[in-house]
DNA sequence: TGACAATAAGTGTTACAACACATATATTCC
DNA sequence: GGAATATATGTGTTGTAACACTTATTGTCA
């Protein structure tokens, strides 16, 4: 077994703080599940983002999404969602349309190729989930996520 | 209050499945936290996986290591340790030298100045963590770390 | 001992992310 | 209604990450 930075600052002090033993906990986790997706992603030629947005999109429906729509959905920051789009049209799994009302603005809608390739990838990423987290039962699923949510919603 | 992918998806179905949102939930929390970790870490030049890569040196101590053993001890997976070593090396922060004994193997160590950044980043990231996770009381900081652990390690 | 496999590091290239800045359109408010 | 501000998107550039491939050195064993 690998020697992980985790092991390499227990050793040290053990931990600043548990803390910090938690973050660390959650960065190597996070990393883990995240591999693991990007694994079953790859071979359909679209990124964990990429996919992030064609879940938002479907979720959207029809009528489409503008761009910083989009990027305030996201999980994570993204600063150049402009071309993260860029590459999905030429890809084929969307398409933009500037709107006649503001022009300003320029609605992302899935096309029928995004559509299909999400929902294909909705049953390979949910046996992921099952693979990686299937061993914790409920109750100890529901207490994660209830913690999880705690710290980034302080009471 | 903006709307992530986590209530867009809790508005589709509302989850796929307990994992999926349990997964989701870490991916959000994670990028939190890690932003606020870039934060502190910005205004010294390095990133977050060159700060892991100078506490892993300084948990060496003056044997240092070579360039595998700080891959397999990061929290992700890091294909290029090569030039992310270079730019480290081109700050000033680290030395690498050939091994003589096996000179297939160059050892990195950290210099006066890289022992005394990591050492000055002590304090702050100590703070942004207390600042990020402070308001879970450590019977919830151990539950969390307990459950994420056991995500990794199957018992 | 000499061919072959294994290990360690480095390189070339492409794609992506981050940041600062620029452009276009809409809204406000005097 | 026109200047000033706000909003929305796009662009130029740089640095970093990912991937495939190459080189150098050591270990193995017929």
């Amino acid at each position: 077994m690998p020697t992980t930075l985790l092991d390499e600052l227990r050793q040290r002090t053990p931990f600043a703080s548990l803390a910090e033993e938690a973050h660390l906990n959650l960065s190597r986790t996070e990393a883990v599940l995240q591999e693991g997706i990007e694994r079953v992603l790859k071979p359909h030629g679209v990124s964990a983002t990429q996919y992030n947005v064609l879940r938002i999109l479907r979720g959207a429906g029809g009528k489409g999404l503008c761009r910083h729509e989009i990027r305030d959905r996201l999980l994570t920051r993204m600063p150049d969602v402009t071309r993260l789009l860029d590459r999905m049209e030429e890809a084929g799994l969307v398409t933009r349309e500037r709107d006649a009302a503001d022009r300003r603005l320029v609605t992302t809608r899935l096309t029928a190729r995004g559509r299909k390739l999400v929902d294909a990838l909705d049953g390979p990423v949910a046996e992921e989930h099952e693979r990686q987290l299937g061993h914790l039962d409920d109750k100890q699923l529901r207490t994660l996520v209830r913690l999880l949510t705690l710290v980034r919603h302080p009471e």
